[in-house]
DNA sequence: GCTTTAAAAGGAAAAAATCCGATGCAAGAA
DNA sequence: TTCTTGCATCGGATTTTTTCCTTTTAAAGC
């Protein structure tokens, strides 16, 4: 793959902080004309630089209010159970992020709930998944850092 | 505060899925004027539901090839010690998430780099940070799911 | 130095956002 | 009931932005 310019990596560090960008505004930043922004932002879209543009919701302000990072062990790290506990996992709403770990744990979930009795509803919903050996779960008292930014 | 309509929890639904909305494709959806729906959008951002539009990049191809969750404890829990912590945590560019958990451990924390090498260094950077006891990683192998849609 | 190719830029039309004034509608008061 | 007040909604008009198309520039290979 094709290295990335100066000017496209400092597109996409100014679109990583805003979505909400008027490509005239960039113009000036970037040293480039509109329509030439405009082309580079479709290139990145379209070379799947750019995933998605989103909006991020404060959780707190439609009330949800409870965080919970969950480790989980598996029975068996057979493949096919594997791909069928994280196609299952990945189905649940309530289920922000997931990953495959290596380490003491095999999958680390990070779930966001109403409440502890909401939370109580998913870890029936999770324990109906088979081949699930440990669960052990951390509720987040308060956030440090929350972001979509990356470092490159 | 005032609960939210249902156009508006509507409206909030499509946002986070979509940030680059045109507001009279939403009108449809939302059975609502073209300027009703920009006012509410308006009313959403003002009052804090709305915290962010923001770009999603697609980490691996700016070559950020290695995630690490780290479980981390400190000392001591007391809160000029520990809001140090999460301060420091949070200027560190690599840290994507932070959290304050109740649990085995105290703090969780999600952090983006771009091979071993960088989150070594990174390590050595974290552990200059006072007060730390014990540092435990887990590196991701692979993603489940990473959403910003949150399920309200 | 010439040719080929891709990126960059400018113009103009189309589309969208934004602002403004007007209308409707519900709740409370006379 | 009728009037008033306040607020959400709406449509028109203007401004701004996006988008497409064409031309120009620049760079690379021959």
């Amino acid at each position: 793959m094709q290295e990335l310019s100066k000017q496209e990596i400092e597109l996409l560090r100014i679109l990583q902080l805003n979505a909400r960008f008027d490509i005239t505004d960039l113009t000036e930043r970037l040293n480039m004309s509109r329509t030439s922004v405009y082309d580079r932002i479709k290139k990145l879209e379209n070379e799947g630089y750019i995933k998605d543009y989103v909006a991020i919701i404060d959780p707190k302000k439609v009330g949800l209010n409870f965080t919970v990072i969950i480790n989980v062990s598996l029975n068996s790290q057979r493949l096919e159970l594997v791909e069928e506990f994280s196609r299952q996992v990945a189905a649940l709403d309530e289920v922000v992020e997931g990953y495959v770990t290596g380490g003491i744990f095999d999958y680390v979930l990070k779930v966001v709930v109403k409440d502890p009795e909401a939370f109580n509803d998913f870890i029936r919903k999770l324990s109906d998944i088979p081949n699930i050996s440990k669960v052990q779960s951390s509720f987040v008292m308060s956030y440090i850092k929350q972001s979509t930014k990356l470092h490159f």
